[in-house]
RNA sequence: CGGGGCGUAGCGCAGCUUGGCAGCGCGCCUGCUUUGGGAGCAGGAGGUCCCGGGUUCAAAUCCCGGCGCCCCGACCA
């Protein structure tokens, strides 16, 4: 392929950053906007975000979630109550201190996240154990004023959703944290083609103020790791902070079991790392904004007769499928065909004059590169062949990859060298002391990104069954089971 | 918070060392010819050289101060 267009792509051997901010910015996902930290998510990349929450908001109504919003804004006391949690966060909480043109009396934190409000309203709202489980999600952004940001992986404003669910017990709360782990586990390998690993965090990694958080965890394909979504068992902490009391069938005040879990706008970042290549994005069709583009190659002679059956074309296709029609007169067809591919749209729909005389046209995969000629009418069909292809086809490559860049390591002469040469993910025995881990990570700046869960088969399985029983890589001391560590965003 | 880079047309940059007409490429506008992997020609529009102060006959350029953005690292409940 003639690649002199990739002028526009740093490539990611070269400078892997820098080839992500040009993947996200020519790809037209998102421009920065004149706010330190801030981005503007553009119709195309917001386009992505509308389908992720296309692919999760009916998972979250089949579990029996509905959707709420809650204030923006947080009274400086609701998070005061919850001092021990909120410490931690004060340095990166926004604050609004006036309006109308006067001081406020009480500062208004930009909510970071919403447990205080919502627990607030929790409290209010919850009397019985018939109103368990309370089952509410909210899409929203929240600010977090970080000191080093990146397009989508860490901005001051972000989009997200958030899950806040109250249980009467603490097994019901185990299941539901466990559920929506499930869901995301399940949604980001079918419809990002992302291959996760679900697992619990260690105790150092968890959220504060949560009996256990949950992950799921995917390799970048710099070697680094992304935490793509969390689930919490939150036990009673907030409950009783906040005083959410139900009064219990044998008569009893009680504190309910909570849970909460959120996604954000970072699997935009995800899938650019773990789909993209050096010529640009490539997306998975079922998130795919577009997920076929027409090119009609039309010279003068015969251009009406070209674009009328493009757009008959498109207005047949356009009821199944995201088509888009690029009649753009100002631009060759060689100039459209390097645009959509920087731009991720998983099919390409070639038709010329030869196309339009033969009754067919070219289909060309963005994953792959491969052409093939359909018939107008196997089309329709047809390309919902190749989209499916194609969405298979990342999800196993990203798996394969992940896979490959597992390793085995006994000892950290070993580790080391594993990060320094693959980076990768690293599955070793650890003895369950938070010292060793605060030390590996001080040595080598790998965390324990989880303890991956019984049970399910991911990219990761071979590798764990290999390190059964192997001792604490750190100090040789016993292992419980085998733990996956990795340098991270 | 530490390290590095940068700020000149919409974008990318040159010019700064050694002060002297504000330039180049792409993009944009108009017209014509083109269209199977980033078309060609002709004409045209577009500037607070980040901001403030200083030096000087003269500052994008030198000096002082400030602001902003990006990247890397640390931090990230």
């Amino acid at each position: 392929m003639d690649k002199e267009y990739v002028r526009e792509i740093t490539s990611r051997a070269e400078d892997y950053s820098q080839w992500y901010v040009d993947v996200a910015t020519k790809a037209q996902l998102m421009d920065y906007a004149p706010i330190k930290g801030c981005m503007v998510f553009r119709p195309y990349g917001y386009g992505i975000w509308e389908r992720i929450q296309g692919a999760l908001d009916p998972r979250f109504k089949a579990t029996g979630h509905q959707n709420a919003y809650f204030p923006l804004f947080i009274p400086e006391s609701f998070l005061q109550r919850e001092a021990e949690h909120f410490e931690g966060f004060v340095p990166e909480v926004a604050w609004v201190t006036r309006g109308g043109g006067e001081d406020l009396a009480e500062r208004l934190a930009i909510r970071p996240t919403s447990e205080a409000m919502i627990c607030h309203m929790y409290s209010r709202w919850i009397q019985s154990w018939r109103d368990l489980p309370m089952l509410l999600n909210q899409w929203c952004n929240v600010v977090r004023w970080e000191k080093a940001t990146r397009p989508f992986l860490r901005t001051t404003e972000f989009l997200w959703q958030e899950g806040h669910t109250c249980h009467a017990s603490e097994e019901e709360a185990e299941e539901e944290a466990l559920r929506m782990l499930g869901v995301y586990a399940d949604c980001l390998q079918e419809d990002l083609a992302l291959a996760v690993i679900p697992g619990l965090k260690t105790e150092a990694e968890k959220f504060a103020g949560a009996l256990r958080t949950y992950t799921v965890e995917a390799l970048m394909s710099d070697g680094k790791a992304l935490q793509a979504g969390t689930s919490h068992n939150l036990g009673q902490f907030f409950a009783r902070v906040f005083d959410i009391l139900y009064l219990d069938r044998d008569g009893q005040q009680k504190h309910v079991w909570q849970t909460s879990w959120g996604v954000s706008t970072r699997l935009i970042g995800a899938l650019i790392m773990v789909h993209g290549d050096d010529r640009g994005l490539v997306l998975p069709p079922r998130v795919a904004p577009l997920q076929a583009v027409i090119v009609p190659i039309a010279p003068q002679r015969q251009r009406e007769e070209i674009l009328a059956a493009a757009r008959e074309l498109r207005d047949t296709l356009s009821g199944s499928y995201r088509v888009q029609l690029d009649d753009r007169e100002e631009h060759s067809p060689g100039w459209k065909f390097n645009e959509w591919e920087m731009r991720g749209v998983p099919v390409r729909i070639e038709l010329g004059p030869r196309d339009l005389a033969a009754g067919r046209v070219i289909l060309v995969r963005r994953d792959n590169g491969e052409r093939e000629e359909a018939s107008n009418r196997g089309l329709p069909g047809r390309l919902g062949e190749v989209l499916d292809a194609v969405q298979d086809s990342l999800y196993r490559r990203a798996w394969a990859f992940t896979e490959k860049s597992t390793r085995v390591v006994r000892d950290m002469a070993a580790f080391q060298a594993t990060l320094e040469q693959d980076r990768g993910l690293i599955v070793a025995g650890w003895c369950g002391d938070a010292g060793c881990e605060a030390r590996i990570k001080g040595d080598t700046a790998a965390t324990i990104r989880c303890l991956p869960l019984d049970g399910v088969v991911t990219p990761v399985s071979s590798a764990l069954g290999e390190a059964k029983g192997l001792p604490c890589v750190h100090c040789g001391g016993r292992s419980g089971r085998p733990v996956v560590f990795a340098r991270s965003y």
